[in-house]
RNA sequence: UCAGACGGCCGGGCGGUCGCGGCGGGCUUCGGCCUGUCGAGGAAAGUCCGGGCUCCACGGCGAAAAGGCGGCGGGUAACGCCCGCCCGGGGUGACCCGAGGGAUAGCGCCACAGAAAGCAAACCGCCCCGAAAGCCCUUGUGGCUCAAAGGGUAAGGGUGAAAGGGUGGGGUAAGAGCCCACCGGGCCGCUGGCAACAGGGGCCGCAUGGCAAGCCCCGCCUGGAGCAAGACCGAAUAGGGACGCCGCGCCGCGCAAGCGGCAGGGCUCGCCGGCCCGAGGCGUCCGGGUAGGUCGCGAGAACCGUCCAGCGAUGGGCGGUCCAGAGGAAUGACCGUCACGGGCCGCAAGGCCUUCGACAGAACCCGGCUUACAGGCCGUCUGAUCCU
């Protein structure tokens, strides 16, 4: 992992890269659920995208949600995320009064698993 | 001190470490990096009114339809908003509440109850008269008891949200504005006020209710859609047009279009049969237009002081400030510390915990309204009570 150039990070914008990561393996795990997609398509960045529903609440809700899982993504993913691949991470109930430890964990075990491959299959 | 009324304001402070968006500067291997600065609300919300802005429609004015508004005066760009005042109702009071124009323009409705709900009527009653019946003795055109029919009333009872003004007195067979006083009402002057309206005077005894958040009438206002408005740039691919070059097989007829035959290609790996194709290709340019991008997109009905005018809403002068602009959508995560509130322990001083900290996130922009909101602060006033 601590090789030359870390692989750049970059957002997923656009509703097919959405659309795509939801039929791709999951996994859930305390407040988030994560969804892993390889792309294949040769190139080895890593794309995150956030998404809450109104089932987690209003506006401030999702929003405060979304931040916080991005904190965490920022700090998890260029250690545990994996080339190549996609991820959105998925606000559950809970996402924005979780403790902050708790919530690491959550998002760092399910990316493990994720690498280990240790997820349920996608639609 | 305790209750309460009204108005205004705040919505943790400071410091640090990572991180995000816009803008400026620097560096760049064009991926980015460094640095400076700014970066959510009083409601950013609901999208309920009023405007700006944009496009569409439109010769001008008016009318109709539909919708809205509705005491009077003022403020404003405008409003259904705000201020002041009036009237009615509530409260000991500060204050609060009121869709508050028109009911002799017309139509309609007034449930239940009640005799009766709009036009005058009469259920229980009251009063007059008194047939028939009965009784009395002074035997009469007699008196008394009960009371039918007829008539007079609307005082009292009862129903109702509302029963044809109210209270008191006179009057009467009983009653009645029948008469009188006061109150209420209508009409006409007067005084004050810009006005709504108020005060007071005279006249009229005065049947003629309520509902217009039922239709309606009167006065006033309104063209429609909305930043996904709209403007500009504009790929790839597939259409459209212009020009240039190359091509449009062979034979027969024909000027040509075309027809027939033979080649050629496709369905289909080969053959046979069948069916179909058999003239376009390339290049350059033009135009519409999609994805996408840029603008619209923040110096204004702005904010902060201060002065002036005004009871006030507000208006004006002077000085200063520049204050978010995203687009899967920037404000976050964590730590320290100090407060406030809260919880626990303690007789107390005090100690401990606090991830327990309201409602809630700009999306073109303003002015309002409405709704949500932990906790707290300030001011004015009212009613009690205590002290001096």
């Amino acid at each position: 992992m601590a090789s030359d150039s870390p692989p750049r990070i970059l957002r997923l914008k656009s509703r097919p890269q959405f659309l795509a990561a939801s039929r791709a393996p999951w996994i859930s795990r305390g407040a988030v659920v994560i969804q892993d997609r390889d792309r294949g398509d040769g190139s080895d960045h890593i794309g995150i995208g956030f998404t809450a529903t109104r089932k987690v609440g209003g506006a401030v809700v999702r929003n405060r949600a979304k931040r916080r899982l991005r904190e965490a993504a920022r700090r998890l993913v260029p250690l545990h995320g994996r080339p190549g691949h996609d991820y959105v991470l998925i606000a559950r109930m809970g996402a924005t009064t979780r403790s902050w430890a708790r919530l690491l964990d959550d998002v760092k075990t399910a990316l493990i698993r994720l690498a280990a491959g240790d997820a349920r299959p996608g639609a």
